[in-house]
DNA sequence: GCCAAATGTATGTATATACACGTAAAACAA
DNA sequence: TTGTTTTACGTGTATATACATACATTTGGC
């Protein structure tokens, strides 16, 4: 659908005010397909991709200031996220020996096994986008990083 | 700067991966600048979003529920955003005399005038793009309304 | 008219989030 | 050493948000 109606908006001043309000609609659409399916597991879209983070190092531990570097939004509070997923036991916080300000999560088994369950189900988040070729969407992903600079 | 850089990571499984992280990094990006410029304004840019729905139809007032579906991110609670707006006296609200049900929502000449200032500052985000050309911006819009089929 | 269902809006509550500030450890300078 | 600055993290608070629910009004069947 085009955005102009999803909005039920008329003309825009220009491509590039269109585009802003698309890539808003476009990521909400998104999100809430991807919450849709956290939900029966209890995870915020931020919680798995700290969990996402975590595994992207695993075994090695990350540190609450890296998690907080690598998170696609940038907030002040991975402590708290940290917290709520170490209370459901899928990851554990230790202080870092070397500095004992750090403190260094790492995923416990059971915070693999359920990201390995939620790999196919996102992935069929990621499917639902098939109606642009692979090509497109190498072209999207490239005018996205140029857009930012 | 390329996705895999901006967040530390390093491959994606697949280009549609990549995409829902790329396109909600961008969704951020251009998020904070709006806030930025929205903030010496006291305005969310969820209430900004209001008030141009606002300007798109008056002097013809706009209900609850018409603005709700008009909203980039649908949430329940357009009467409290609303509300808001009336506070700050940049919208009127009467209760609609053929449904009492529905409340007509409209914008005040402070509201217009709001806007209006606020128009060449959110122009200049727009303008943060001009990375992009038209016609590639033009391209980036086609292929996201594709995206959402 | 009467009653059930649908509609439009408001609100209670739990959680999420931004922002400012606090605290402890480390790094550095004198 | 001592004192200052920086770094890493935690927390208090105000606001925002999602979700469920409540309430009044309208609609439609009978």
């Amino acid at each position: 659908m085009k955005i102009e109606e999803a909005i039920q908006q008329g003309k825009f001043k220009s491509p590039y005010q269109k585009l802003v309000i698309n890539i808003a609609f476009t990521n909400s659409y998104l999100s809430n397909m991807i919450a849709t399916v956290l939900k029966p597991y209890d995870l915020s879209m931020q919680q798995y991709n700290v969990l996402r983070i975590l595994r992207g190092q695993h075994p090695h531990p990350v540190s609450i200031n890296s998690i907080t570097e690598r998170m696609i939004d940038r907030m002040s509070n991975a402590s708290r996220l940290v917290e709520k997923l170490r209370k459901k036991e899928l990851v554990e916080r230790r202080q870092c020996a070397e500095d004992k300000r750090q403190v260094d999560v790492i995923l416990t088994d059971s915070g693999l096994q359920v990201l390995h369950e939620l790999d196919d189900i996102i992935s069929g988040v990621d499917g639902s986008m098939n109606h642009l070729t692979e090509k497109e969407a190498n072209q999207l992903n490239d005018l996205l990083d140029k857009l930012r600079k």
